[in-house]
RNA sequence: GGCCUGGUGGCGGAGUGGUGACGCAGCGGACUGCAAAUCCGCGUACCCGAGUUCGAUUCUCGGCCAGGCCUCCA
């Protein structure tokens, strides 16, 4: 039984879809502006491990998720005037290096990635219908949504409106009701890009196109809505409230709110406005994408994580072993294609990631010293697993030998082979200077019964 | 100030009312022409104080420390 913890309740429950045969998700994506840093990476790799527990729990064709798309904002506008191009030019662009990225780290792509531009209809008809029913009103070429509409608010937070009044820091806007209002829709500046609707011409608010995407690709209630937990409050405060009352919203809005926790450099949160930030773009240059997956889930999702070489460093260690493990095992017949109950049992436990790592190298152990019905179970377990949580799909030869072309491999195998020759010969100084050669190569050369096998060092 | 997290061994990081996480690093041994890998074994921990309890790292309260959020910023 899947157990999630969620934000609403605050606590760890069963998680029951509403409908098993169709299983939705929705996750807050990338706003597209300049390329995505290892902690906007975190979310995205760890509701892709819900995403494929989902599928293998309830089938591939019955989970759909969805992970919106931010192509309108302040900063995405002044790049586009910076470059003096479209905004198109601008969103299209960093979308694709996002999805690069993210395939890199081994996420898979969401069923829907919806663009807040692509989304204006249902974006307008929902404000349309929230001023309709009272919930929000226009001002001063703004529509605002009236919390005082909605007694919950607050609730997923934690905070009262009392608190938030006397916490305030910011000027409130003197077209606003009541301070908390927020705005659903507000003029454009002159240059920037505009849409027609009932309230002058202008553009969404933040919160709005995420109400309106679940409406549009999954339906009220969703099972599902992630993010990452700076989220919570005003963001998904503020889309819940709204997507409530915006008239599809009476059997809730979403059943289960995961938010997982920061990526921290040092001691500080990693954000674009710190500056302290290590773009994945950099980063799959230094390491294999999957080395960097790994390091992002050696810790549990709602933990926080302090992001270090070492920590991946340590990761590509631990990929190394059950490799390492694969590799020798490259003569065993898998005997099952399903995880084992204790990988399963982890990763149902809120996503307990570590200790389904614990159960990697338990299997890989098994593989390493068992019998061999053993053997040929752990090593279809293993590879199972792997392929539940996104790893281990490589070629154990291609993860240790993947930088290298062909050329280079022969080279290899024929210094290998020379050394042979000197081993059997036992001309061991001929031997040891050709091992020279090739540690001068970054090539690490083992020998073994069945012949050398060898490994690039990086 | 309000709200919310978290403080575990050299490092990363789970978990539990009373025995083992796991990984990395380290140490000893086996194996090995050398090396690597692998195997066997070893060590060190639960922020502070009080309480509950036969017993607390685990529950309660208080404190200290760190981090996050507190509205147009994703």
């Amino acid at each position: 039984m899947l157990k999630l913890h969620d934000t609403l309740t605050r606590e760890k429950r069963d998680f029951v879809p509403k409908d098993p045969r169709r299983v939705t998700m929705y996750v807050c994506g990338p706003t597209v502006y300049t390329y995505a840093h290892i902690g906007n990476a975190r979310p995205v790799v760890a509701f892709d491990v819900l995403f494929r527990l989902l599928r293998h729990l309830y089938g591939e064709d019955a989970v759909v998720y969805a992970a919106n798309v931010t192509d309108v904002d302040d900063k995405i506008n002044a790049k586009a005037a910076a470059e003096g191009v479209a905004i198109d030019v601008i969103t299209d662009r960093y979308l694709d290096a996002y999805n690069a990225d993210m395939s890199t780290l081994g996420a898979l792509r969401p069923t829907f990635q919806p663009r807040a531009t692509r989304t204006m209809d249902t974006i307008i008809d929902l404000i349309g219908r929230l001023v309709h029913r009272n919930a929000a009103y226009a001002a001063e070429g703004h529509v605002l949504f009236n919390t005082q509409a909605y007694s919950d608010y607050g609730k997923l937070s934690g905070r009262s409106l009392d608190d938030m009044i006397a916490g305030a820091r910011v000027d409130v806007a003197p077209y606003k009701q009541h301070p908390a209002d927020f705005v659903l829709w507000k003029p454009s500046k002159p240059g920037e890009p505009v849409w027609e609707s009932p309230w002058g011409p202008g553009r969404p608010g933040w919160h709005i196109e995420c109400s309106a995407m679940i409406e549009e690709q999954l339906g009220l209630p969703i099972d599902i809505h992630g993010g990452g937990n700076d989220l919570i409050f005003p963001h998904h405060e503020n889309e819940m409230a709204q997507g409530l009352c915006g008239g599809h919203g009476e059997d809730g809005y979403a059943n289960y709110w995961l938010h997982n926790g920061f990526l921290n450099m040092g001691a500080e949160k990693m954000s674009k406005s710190l500056g302290n930030v290590a773009l994945v773009h950099e980063l799959i240059g230094q390491w294999p994408g999957e080395a960097l997956r790994w390091a992002l889930l050696s810790g549990h999702y709602r933990q926080p994580l302090e992001w270090t070489d070492d920590l991946v460093r340590q990761a590509k260690t631990s990929l190394d072993r059950l490799y390492g493990g694969l590799q020798r095992a490259a003569g065993v017949a898998p005997s099952t294609d399903a995880p084992s109950a204790e990988f399963l049992d982890a990763l149902c436990d809120d996503l307990n990631t570590p200790r389904a790592f614990a159960e990697f190298f338990r299997l890989a152990s098994v593989l390493e010293t068992g019998e061999a019905g053993a053997q040929a179970e752990a090593k279809g377990q293993l590879l199972a697993a792997g392929a539940l949580a996104g790893f281990l799909q490589a070629d154990p030869d291609h993860w240790f030998q993947g930088g290298a072309d062909e050329a280079f491999k022969a080279r290899v195998e024929g210094l290998i082979a020379e050394r042979a020759e000197a081993r059997v010969a036992k001309d061991w100084p001929r031997a040891d200077r050709i091992r020279d050669e090739l540690a001068a190569l970054d090539v690490e050369v083992m020998d073994g019964a069945a012949g050398a096998r060898w490994k690039l060092k990086r």
